[in-house]
DNA sequence: ACAGCGATTGACT
DNA sequence: GTCAATCGCTGTA
């Protein structure tokens, strides 16, 4: 049995608990069927520190619950097409996230491809928009808790041993740009296109 | 009220 | 490699 992930593992530093969502499993479940996927990808959103994040400035209706208690789900949606998924984490900072970018298949495949219209296992998760609709996440899922074992949370995969990580730039963002945020699995093959260096 | 643009993607040259 | 799609958020008026 997959425990979700407890309040306290989200209560750390935003970089560190990002770090350590590499090789975590997350768990959807939707009309009674269920996918996972090992995460691969992942990048730390600060708050007024950080320029690039959503929570820069001050709390909005898109961006309050990265104000909000950790482990809880903050998804937004961009470029007038996608969903992106964040895990709201943080310690002793008002606001911070971390957003799920990539993740390897491993469980509901099959509906996976449905739901991106595409039968290649590495497109089906391989990005933040791509893997939202491949789990079929969309803003009905903001605000969500993470720590319940509900429709979507994250945990621990047996066996499970730490990946190792490299470490780069964020993408896809106008400032900030020399933090070095963005964690991912090295040599993994689910990375976002183009972005698999290291 | 409105212009500009974004934590992206897929199609196309 | 380049570029359009598409709409809600944000800053400025």
């Amino acid at each position: 049995m997959l425990q979700p992930l407890p309040r306290s593992f989200y209560n750390r530093d935003t970089v560190s608990v990002a770090k350590d969502l590499l090789g975590r499993v997350l768990v959807r479940r939707i009309r009674g069927r269920n996918l996972g996927g090992i995460v691969t990808e992942v990048e730390a959103y600060k708050g007024a520190e950080d320029s690039a994040s959503h929570a820069y400035r001050a709390s909005t209706k898109r961006n309050e619950v990265m104000f909000g208690e950790v482990g809880i789900s903050y998804i937004y949606f961009t470029y007038g097409n996608h969903y992106c998924l964040n895990v709201v984490a943080k310690h002793d900072s008002p606001a911070g996230a971390v957003l799920i970018r990539a993740a390897e298949p491993i469980r509901g495949v099959s509906l996976m491809k449905k739901n991106r219209a595409r039968d290649n296992l590495f497109e089906l998760s391989n990005g933040p928009g791509n893997l939202t609709k491949a789990f079929g996440i969309s803003s009905e899922q903001n605000g969500i808790d993470l720590t319940r074992k509900g429709d979507l949370y994250l945990s621990t995969p047996t066996p499970f041993r730490k990946p190792q990580i490299s470490t780069s730039t964020r993408i896809g963002i106008s400032s900030a740009k020399n933090k070095l945020w963005r964690f991912f699995i090295s040599q993994s093959k689910f990375i976002s296109r183009t972005q698999r260096v290291g």
